[in-house]
DNA sequence: AAGATATGATAGTAATACTATTATAATAAA
DNA sequence: TTTATTATAATAGTATTACTATCATATCTT
């Protein structure tokens, strides 16, 4: 595996300093994620942080203005990652074929081990994503949120794969929710072949997942 | 619209003393649905519950024995109620291209207004399972629940049009994946259509989340 | 060496998600 | 009709959460 160097850039609005700069900082992302995958957010605090990265609750305060920020800042980067991935992978592809096949390898494939970002463990954050992530935007002040730019890395690497769908067939109608359906599907059914098997028809080391939703969506588009 | 008589039945493993009995438990119910509409599940609590319905917060808790479990009650609630729709729609129809077809329009469509059980507003609790409704299985308990049975409604509907899909196809691989992803695509889309409409293409008044899904799944299968 | 800034330690607050106890009201059985 | 049973209400209490505020100390810059 090759090792990316990306620069991955999140919104300031999403923290109060900015943690990639110090020390703390990363310590901060990096053991939230290991303990989100552990603990599961509800049960994940910044006190107990604290006493894991020997810091203290006030000083990740200082990053972070809620827990609920921080979620969105990992979901936030989590996107950045695949946006940026997912350039990289089909830029100078002249084929739009190939290029959505290898888009949609990327947003329902198992977790990807390239290690971009040294803190950032991207198996345990696509675990994340998976299980906690929907609640990032399931709240009352979406709208909010929204319009302070909170889902705007989601909503870009969305428009981008339908830009690639109209490549393929201009007259389709519905590119951003067949989009938004694969991934978030994508989510629900790796959720759901752990957790809820009843839901899926998930076969272990097939890669049932990313057949399923290839094969959808070249149906449905043409 | 005529009035459907349902005897709607929920696991009693969902409740400690079942609200269908007595008139405290009903208003439980009812102002539940109400509240959890308007405050969203976080700020929604048994003690500004007790208040709305001028009773007490340790009276709920001999109903419910947590405001997570009060969840769960109400998506087996809707489950239960969708299944017995499904069940009568689909009944007595031969052609299996059209039992699944009203099943899509019943999984897609916008919130229906026959009111069946007095104290449900079915209005609320659709919009309910829309923007709530994932956080009941996004549990670091969801082995265990699911053991004791708290899907089992939610199973059983996959299932029963899992069942439509393959007397169409019956070679057809991925018929729960294929249905779970259309019932969570589907809130999904009408979630993202108020609050995240990049990740749409939903037009008002057109049907559009019923006609993207149908057309997705025909043409999945065939 | 002085000033600025980052971090740590401690304390405090209102609210949450409960549990436990006791009193009272309503209902059913003798 | 009295008694026993059960449901509900009222009150209090607990550990924890999600913060805010203050102040001391360590570190880094000029």
């Amino acid at each position: 595996m090759e090792e990316l160097h990306v620069q991955i850039t999140i919104d300031p609005a999403l923290y109060t300093r900015n943690p990639e700069t110090t020390e703390l900082g990363r310590n901060i992302v990096s053991k939230s994620i290991e303990m989100i995958d552990e603990l599961g957010f509800e049960k994940f605090t910044f006190k107990k942080l604290g006493v894991a990265i020997n810091s203290n609750e006030s000083s990740i305060y200082r990053y972070f203005d809620s827990k609920h920020t921080l979620l969105v800042y990992l979901t936030s980067w989590y996107w950045s990652w695949v946006e940026y991935k997912l350039v990289f992978s089909t830029t100078n592809v002249s084929n739009p074929e190939i290029k959505l096949e290898s888009a949609l390898a990327l947003i329902t494939k198992d977790a990807t081990q390239d290690s971009a970002i040294s803190y950032v463990n991207e198996i345990l954050l696509h675990r994340i994503i998976i299980s906690e992530s929907s609640k990032a935007y399931h709240t009352k002040d979406v709208d909010k949120e929204n319009a302070k730019g909170y889902y705007k890395t989601y909503k870009r690497v969305v428009q981008r794969i339908s830009d690639i769908v109209l490549e393929i067939n201009p007259a389709y109608a519905f590119p951003h929710m067949l989009i938004s359906t694969v991934i978030e599907g994508a989510h629900h059914q790796r959720y759901f072949s752990k957790h809820l098997p009843a839901l899926t028809n998930v076969e272990e080391g097939l890669n049932t997942i990313e057949k399923f939703y290839t094969d959808m969506v070249f149906k449905a588009i043409n």
